[in-house]
DNA sequence: GTTGAGCGTT
């Protein structure tokens, strides 16, 4: 575990010094005073995990560091997404790939998008665009901003 | 099982 901060300090000695004087002007025991002490250091540890425990949440030495989604077009339709998946991931890090089909029919559309790293976007596009798969020319594009998740659950 | 410009749903 992490080491208490200078904040549970205070915290521990402020509420001592609080104890100190509210049980001066009554009973001062030491015993009692000792136990005080005691729950106002286990208060000050639970606000302090309180308080870490949003700032724990910043991962930055992540892979999924920056991720952006690119469009391809033109993909064969036996393509598959394995495939693609392994087209793009000798440009970069692919993340996820989606192969686009028809709601309706269910056949595949010949487009999907290819989620990857932002470092190998460029050199993805450069180099998977108007290039050569399966006998068809791709067109790898950087994809456009997509509508708004509109949540269907109610 | 087919077709061929394009920007998408868990």
């Amino acid at each position: 575990m992490k080491s208490p901060n200078i904040s549970t300090i205070v915290i521990a000695a402020i509420f001592a010094i609080i104890a100190f004087f509210v049980f001066s002007s009554i009973t001062a025991t030491p015993v009692v005073i000792a136990v005080f002490v005691f729950v106002s250091i286990f208060v000050a540890l639970i606000v302090n995990i309180g308080s870490d425990n949003p700032q724990a949440s910043s991962p930055t030495d992540h892979p999924t560091a920056d991720i952006k989604t690119l469009y391809v077009g033109n993909l064969p339709y036996r393509a598959n997404e394995t495939t693609v998946r392994e087209l793009f991931s000798t440009y970069g890090s692919v993340e996820s790939v989606r192969l686009m089909k028809d709601k309706h029919t269910g056949k595949r559309r010949g487009f999907g998008f290819v989620e990857m790293s932002a470092d190998g976007i460029d050199k993805a596009i450069e180099s998977l665009n108007d290039a050569e798969f399966k006998e068809r020319t791709l067109k790898v594009r950087e994809a456009k901003e997509r509508p708004e998740r509109s949540d269907t659950s109610e």
